[in-house]
DNA sequence: ACTACGAGACTTTTT
DNA sequence: GTCTCGTAGT
């Protein structure tokens, strides 16, 4: 049987496109990751590539994961030679094998955002940088775009002093990683794409080498993911690029769709395919979400179709008060539980992680079982993350941040003075911590308390017993020994919750072993930094009930990719969904809009949407407005569970928000209004200027509004006094 | 050196 | 409401 039956008329196009860059234009639930893999499928199978020449790039590790298993199930060949992984993993690959071409360290270990935050707090203290003026978060955001935007700080723009002293810590920031050993996710892509730039023998033995490029997801990328697709993909090979702009949700972390409009021209690509059957939902899932999406403006155009067919009505529910929403997503899981819907082919999205709780509560009270995605990962654990910085020490015992985490955890006494005078030591001899430790103990130096000498003396003791216990064993081993010597066992033995841990760092052990049996190659000493870097690339999928039938909850970012019998979107109210946040931002709407086009486009069957008049929300009561993507969606593709479809009862909404170019839209829908005044109108103030309102709570003459003022910046305004007008 | 309590934050997230 | 972080107290 060929691989290529069962294609629909344009999936077969895009397979089978001859040599030459492409763009596929991909909606929802169309089959792109099938494209994908059978595209490469294809090029093996008749011979106009070896699995050698293809590189595939995805977003994540489980897409990853996905493509080779299915690429194995269509091809009987050994997909390990294969390069299909994500840009991060990709650039790892390069850089272990060119460390030195890079100017890395051989063992160089990756930091994840946690790590990475830790590193700039450090680095910022040690320059007595003000942390109320130049807050750690904000220095990491602004290093992490430059990365992405691939600039380094000497190409950095400064316009205002503020950023030009953000930018010399960039540059401090580079230095001390450098030193360090270690690497920032953003600095994997940079790095390699500074060595490919840089290195014309690589550069061309790798342009030789992938022929083929394969992307997944092309609307997720980032400026300097573009950059590096283009570099190795140079003037003559092809790059066949999915993505749908649609579904891009990730602009507030550096993706660009700007990337799908200029790819065309910037790789020459000489067709853009659409697909746009969908073979997931029914048409008025489909509707509705075509309906939704009509209303953004930066869009490269498609609408989705389905030879299924109408399916039922999507649910309206309004509900008094979150508890009671929450009650009412329960009895409507019950009931199709009864008819006998898996719970795990439920699913309950949400726009913020805040919202789970109330909704696992109601679902813990009803004894229904149930899983929460996203949350703390496997290798985010704090226990796991002790154990990995002994091990991170053991690879290179250099690494400050591994240092400060562990070296007085568990317990030995080294407490902040001793630490203190540890970096400064470190500072003025421009060492390592590691070094400063060592120099001290072997000069037994400077008249410090002995207590303090005897804790340090004692660390350094440990991490050299390991290093050499160490030595030639294999990795499940070294683990064991790291937690065994480093007395993380007997820590949490001794403490009462101490139990959980003790089983993942059991299960670190057994994620260690997994990974020696599906890496067989490489020497012990690289095996071990292949494993570090394992763990902070794969943050891990690794939770307890993965297998059992129970109810999915999630926000509506983690659910993208999936698909589920019935959905539930809960929270559908102004300030909630659309975020407050994303308001005042620039295309944040937009984003928004397509976040929920995402969210509609998950189900298959059934779908709920519910919003809640009253909700507790940071410790307060908050009064809502339904949502303005419910106004958005047409009105005969709804049915109301309990609230009317008041477009003929209620009063017009002073100021409500409709834009000019929704005109077109088929008859919108309103809600009955609790307020005058709507969230993200645009309104003027006697004494403040123009501004638009951010949120609203409070009736009658409680009713509030907060307004984001051009000039005069965010406030809470009465509306019984403030004396505002529409604009 | 360690622990306890209070202030402040708090969208989304993979790598 | 709940978590994290930093400081003051033991």
């Amino acid at each position: 049987m060929s691989i290529l039956s069962g294609l629909n008329p344009e999936q077969l196009k895009a397979v089978t496109l001859p040599k030459r860059s492409a763009l596929v234009l991909a909606g929802a639930g169309s089959g792109k990751t099938r494209v994908l893999t059978t595209r490469i499928a294809w090029l093996i199978q008749t011979r106009q590539a070896s699995p050698l020449n293809v590189l595939a790039v995805t977003f994540t590790n489980k897409a990853a994961r996905e493509m080779l298993a299915r690429i194995s199930a269509m091809l009987p060949i050994n997909t390990h030679g294969m390069w299909v992984g994500t840009f991060h993993g990709l650039c790892n690959r390069l850089l272990r094998a060119h460390y030195r071409e890079a100017g890395l360290p051989q063992l160089f270990q990756i930091m994840d955002s946690a790590d990475q935050l830790a590193l700039i707090k450090r680095l910022m203290k040690g320059l007595n940088v003000d942390d109320e003026k130049y807050p750690a978060k904000q220095l990491q955001y602004f290093i992490n775009d430059a990365k992405e935007q691939g600039l380094r700080a000497a190409q950095v723009e400064t316009l205002d002093d503020f950023s030009c002293k953000l930018n010399e810590l960039y540059a401090a920031y580079d230095e001390l990683c450098q030193r360090e050993g270690v690497v920032d996710f953003a600095e994997l892509l940079l790095r390699s794409h500074e060595l490919l730039s840089r290195s014309k023998p690589l550069r061309e033995h790798y342009r030789g080498r992938f022929q083929h490029i394969l992307v997944d997801e092309l609307q997720d990328t980032s400026r300097l993911q573009y950059l590096w697709l283009k570099l190795l993909a140079g003037p003559d090979n092809t790059v066949f690029a999915v993505g749908d702009d649609d579904q891009s949700i990730y602009a507030f972390r550096g993706a660009s769709a700007t990337n799908m409009l200029s790819f065309e021209s910037d790789f020459g690509a000489a067709t853009v395919i659409k697909l746009e059957q969908n073979y997931r939902s029914h048409a008025n899932i489909l509707d509705v979400a075509n309906a939704l999406i009509r209303h953004n403006k930066a869009r490269l155009g498609k609408n989705l179709w389905t030879a299924e067919g109408q399916g039922e009505l999507l649910r309206l529910y309004r509900a008094v008060n979150d508890i009671e929403e929450a009650g009412f997503i329960v009895e409507e899981a019950n009931a199709l539980a009864a008819e006998g819907i898996n719970l795990s082919d439920i699913a309950v999205l949400y726009r913020s992680n805040a919202q789970s709780r109330l909704l696992e509560h109601a679902l813990f009270s009803a004894a229904i079982p149930y899983r929460v995605y996203g949350g703390l990962r496997f290798f985010e654990r704090q226990e796991v993350k002790h154990a990995l910085a002994y091990l991170r020490l053991v690879a290179n015992p250099d690494d400050d941040g591994a240092v400060l985490r562990v070296i007085n955890f568990p317990l030995r006494g080294i407490g902040s003075r001793s630490l203190a005078q540890l970096q400064e030591q470190a500072l003025e001899q421009r060492c390592s911590l590691w070094q400063a430790a060592l120099r001290r103990v072997e000069n037994k130096v400077s008249g410090n308390d002995p207590v303090q000498r005897k804790g340090i003396e004692g660390f350094v003791a440990l991490i050299e017993a390991m290093r050499s216990t160490c030595s030639g064993l294999a990795l499940p081993e070294v683990i064991e020994q790291v937690i065994e010597q480093s007395g993380l066992r007997r820590h949490y033995q001794g403490q009462k919750d101490g139990a959980d841990r003790l089983d993942n760092l059991g299960e670190l052990t057994n994620a260690a072993a997994t990974f020696v049996n599906e890496n067989p190659e490489p020497s012990a000493q690289n095996l071990l930094a292949d494993f570090l870097a394992h763990a902070a690339l794969e943050a891990g999928e690794h939770q307890a009930g993965e297998g059992a039938d129970a109810l999915q909850l999630m926000t509506v970012h983690s659910a993208k990719g999936l698909e589920f019998h019935t959905v539930f979107i809960s929270g559908l109210e102004e300030g909630l969904f659309p975020h407050e946040q994303s308001l005042v931002e620039a295309g944040g709407l937009e984003e928004e809009r397509r976040l929920m086009y995402v969210a509609l486009t998950r189900a298959r069957r059934r779908l709920y949407l519910s919003f809640s008049q009253e909700r507790m929300l940071h410790g307060q009561t908050r009064y809502g407005i339904a949502s303005r993507f419910l106004g958005e969606i047409p009105i005969d593709l709804i049915k109301p569970v309990n609230c009317s479809l008041s477009n003929e009862t209620s009063e017009p909404l002073v100021g409500e928000l409709k834009p000019a170019h929704l005109d077109t839209a088929p008859a919108a829908f309103n809600i009955e209004a609790w307020s005058a005044w709507r969230v993200g109108q645009n309104v003027l103030h006697p004494k403040f200027g123009a501004g638009v309102i951010v949120n609203a709570e409070g009736r009658g003459s409680d009713a509030r509004v907060q307004v984001n003022f051009h000039k005069a910046g965010v406030k809470w305004l009465a509306l019984e006094y403030a004396k505002l007008t529409a604009a």
